[in-house]
DNA sequence: CGGAATCCGCCACGATACTG
DNA sequence: CAGTATCGTGGCGGATTCCG
């Protein structure tokens, strides 16, 4: 039927400990599947725009720009499986689907909103740490080359030149 | 050198609109570098343990169990680049190499929180959801194949047998 | 219009071996 | 100990085609 269906990819054993202190450990539990869903390329444009009012396929076909249908089928399932979002079919012809985002999905979407405030606060601090990352990372890189070509220029000048 | 240097994988024009109620037009922007590295598969992992004091990187590969030192090292280098890990070298013998979170990756620790907790909060009505989900899905595929069965006893019943 | 089914390319990940 | 280099593979995602 379909190809990617993943069940349970890692089950966590209920600790009975709820010490949110402690949600390392369960880091790749029932978060990771969550993050999974919403760090996936296409969601979090789907729940973005359901958040406003609800959508019909086509609508969101369009207003997404470069998702091919089966991703976005395959997007609205999942959210759809997990009940953040809702699918009613109208049974008209031509038939017409229209999707929203369930109140589950609604409060997600303000939790996200967190993260999301958060990348625009930081956005300016991270850019600057990758250019500096990038700008060690080359001159370390540079510096490798010289020592390797000095090293290269030592050997020439003492061993004998061959054929 | 390394395999997998995504540079740039969309660029965002910045639309001069600080605007978060509109976040969902830049939701493939800034947003999606992080979430996609926040979201990775032991990113997460990395974060939370090291929130609570800085740790080797053997200390690591013991702690996160499956993680291979590859996809340890990768991620960490990701999360240097970033700014949101420090690393620093004891020139030692044998050497001795301690990550650490730095400030922002701090913040980024406690922002994350929010949405672990609404994962543990929302967790059992999404099981509950995909259960629900799951059953009507199968009742929909039997419901199908006996329809499809009937028609081919009409079929059979109608038609003179072949062969 | 809103999908489902099929084929296929590509790269991200993992395992392995080697280095300083 | 803390990596880098190389190779093989699985699965994700896109393009295409067909259906109700």
């Amino acid at each position: 039927m379909e190809d990617g269906t993943f069940e349970s990819l890692g089950y966590c054993g209920d600790t009975g400990v709820d010490d949110v202190l402690q949600w390392d450990q369960r880091a790749d539990c029932e978060v990771r599947q969550i993050l999974d869903r919403i760090a996936d390329k296409w969601s979090l444009q789907v729940i973005a725009l359901l958040d406003k009012r609800s959508l019909r396929f086509t609508e969101l076909r369009r207003a997404i720009d470069g998702v091919s249908q089966r991703m976005l089928t395959r997007t609205l399932r999942h959210l759809e499986r997990d009940g953040l979002v809702s699918r009613t079919v109208h049974p008209t012809v031509p038939p017409r689907v229209d999707y929203a985002l369930t109140p589950m999905g609604a409060t997600l979407h303000s939790t996200i909103r967190a993260l999301v405030v958060w990348t625009e606060e930081h956005q300016n601090a991270i850019a600057a740490a990758r250019t500096a990352y990038d700008r060690r990372t080359a001159a370390e890189q540079e510096a490798a080359e010289r020592e390797a070509a000095e090293r290269d220029a030592v050997a020439r000048a003492v061993l004998p030149v061959r054929g």
